[in-house]
DNA sequence: GTGAAAGCGCTAACAC
DNA sequence: GTGTTAGCGCTTTCAC
């Protein structure tokens, strides 16, 4: 129908046969003048093709190249949802790397649905993406399906078995990051410190809560299970839990796993009339953009989105280009930022 | 070389022609069954084609479609920054408008930069997108690129001149937002209340102010021009722009133009000790998902911006499929959310 | 230095 | 009911 359409307004574009016809030579020729394999091609030909390209305003069709060359410089990234700051973050950075290696990204909300982030995987695989960008918090990928795909994937902030079409992995250190914001807290005098986090049977709920006990530890402290609260990282949690822990127990500080769960935490201890920091401390972990924009700056663990975004596609894009340069697992340290709710 | 890399593993992919050779037919008739155009296919045929696909693992490969058909079922999205919440959440709005109805979406940042939204807009052509969503503040469209490239597109919220492959224009009645925004604050006894605004060239920020000023026209009050400051929809404009208010002159509330402007003005406000809403309301606009969440649930003009997403897309896909369906311009209307800062 | 030919995986006329 | 043929726009091998 569009084609139709198109060709009844006269406007197919230019192709590489139109340039061939009238500069006289053969499409070979234009080819390889246009993707500069143009060694043996007389000088004269080649500034002919060039300024002829231009002129008649050739842009070359890629899905016919990608058909052909079986490489369409696209990266598929799937991460559970783009509104969620952090992946928001996370896709923007990748985005950005990239596009300066020459790549495109087409993005996937998976909402964390298993079923959703396999169909979105196979639509990548069908519109011939070179490599996947796999992103979860809590999902456990069907890793049947990826080998069957064999389609070359990075995995990001999650566990994975070995594969062979995986590039890397690539992590922030939670476990590190939930040990310095709880010490952080710890020196500062807490003793009872509240944790908040995602789903408990998820791997990182339970690598962050190691973290955070063994800085209990070391501080010959004990964690009261009372105090550990888990669900989901989202802000709505954060807001349940902690006016659940208000209504149970006593505590004065709060240590959030995600940052959106400590802006619902916050709500909660506004509305109660808790003072932050004086009458009860928070800490977030992401470091979110939003977080020093927030009326009351965020003192949270910063994951380096950004930059672990680019680490990422760098490692994906250099394991396409050449198999033989896969990284294992890279792993990203945290650092504690101080701003002014702990 | 990845295609090597494949053909090495013994992993390419099965196509149609390995179904037809394997059920005893020709690739034409796998493809009819496959695409449902079985009319005059035999129950037989179908039956052995279609359970041969789901044996061999059978998955379209969609490049090679869209070079035939002239189609891709992709979308292209052009936006400044997809960390301005008001586009994640517009970009999250249209990807799943697509999907809903079978398209895909590819995104592009152009962070407002014009040449970085020309580069898109030809990228994007180049790789057969059906048709594109250019979304922006400021930016003024290459009006002959568009007409060049000659791909069906929609607007969202700039003005644009006709246009052949104009599909439609999708825009937040914005002037009518101002006047209520103000009109909400006049009416609860404000008499000198600040505008803060992105760019004063910019026909965005014009509307708006129309809209401000015609509400306090209709109260018999005139707008002091020291009250409004113009320069940038984001957060960082608002915190110096209030700072500034605060230094030279008086106000007892500030009607911002974005959401993010509101968030910068209450951080301020909140560094000089002003409460808020006693010592000074403060209005948002956009209503983004974020709003509520804050520490002081934001009252705020609501866009929808979920909804004109969808009905962006929807608009822009109901135009491919029949060019007749060309709508000229859809204007949201907006209303008045009240929560805790005005 | 350049071109002819083959083919990527698929669809769409039209023939039988 | 099914197959044949002819491409879509491009790259690539190999022949000249």
């Amino acid at each position: 129908m569009t084609a139709v359409q198109r060709r009844m307004r006269g406007c197919v574009a230019t192709t590489i046969k139109d340039i061939a016809r009238r500069a006289g030579v053969s499409p070979a020729t234009v080819s390889k003048v246009l993707n500069r394999k143009d060694a043996f091609i007389g000088e004269e030909t080649r500034k002919r093709i060039w300024s002829l390209a231009r002129e008649l305003n050739y842009r070359p069709n890629s899905i016919a190249r990608s058909l052909v060359t079986r490489r369409s410089r696209v990266i598929g990234i799937v991460v559970p949802d783009i509104l969620n700051p952090y992946f928001t973050e996370l896709v923007r950075a990748c985005d950005d790397a990239a596009r300066r290696r020459g790549y495109t990204t087409i993005l996937c909300n998976s909402d964390g649905i298993p079923a959703n982030e396999e169909a979105h995987l196979t639509f990548l695989a069908g519109h011939g993406v070179d490599g996947i960008v796999l992103a979860a918090s809590d999902v456990v990928p069907n890793a049947d399906l990826l080998q069957a795909l064999n389609i070359p994937f990075l995995s990001m902030d999650r566990e994975i078995g070995e594969l062979d079409c995986l590039a890397a992995r690539v992590d922030t250190d939670c476990r590190s990051g939930a040990l310095q914001s709880a010490g952080y807290l710890i020196a500062r005098g807490h003793d009872r410190i509240a944790f908040l986090s995602g789903s408990a049977a998820s791997a990182n709920t339970r690598i962050r809560l190691e973290g955070f006990e063994e800085a209990h530890r070391s501080a010959g402290m004990a964690v009261d299970p009372e105090l550990v609260r888990c669900g989901e990282f989202q802000h709505s949690f954060g807001y349940r839990a902690t006016l659940s822990l208000l209504d149970t127990t006593s505590f004065s500080a709060i240590c959030c796993m995600s940052d959106m769960l400590a802006i619902g935490a916050m709500a909660a201890l506004r509305e109660r009339g808790v003072g932050i920091p004086g009458g009860c401390a928070v800490m977030g972990f992401d470091n979110i953009y939003l977080a020093p924009l927030l009326d009351r700056p965020l003192s949270t663990v910063d994951r380096r989105i950004f930059e672990s975004g680019r680490i990422a596609i760098d490692a994906l894009i250099d394991f396409l280009e050449d198999p033989e340069r896969r990284r294992s697992a890279i792993l990203l340290e945290t650092s504690v930022v101080e701003r002014t709710t702990a």
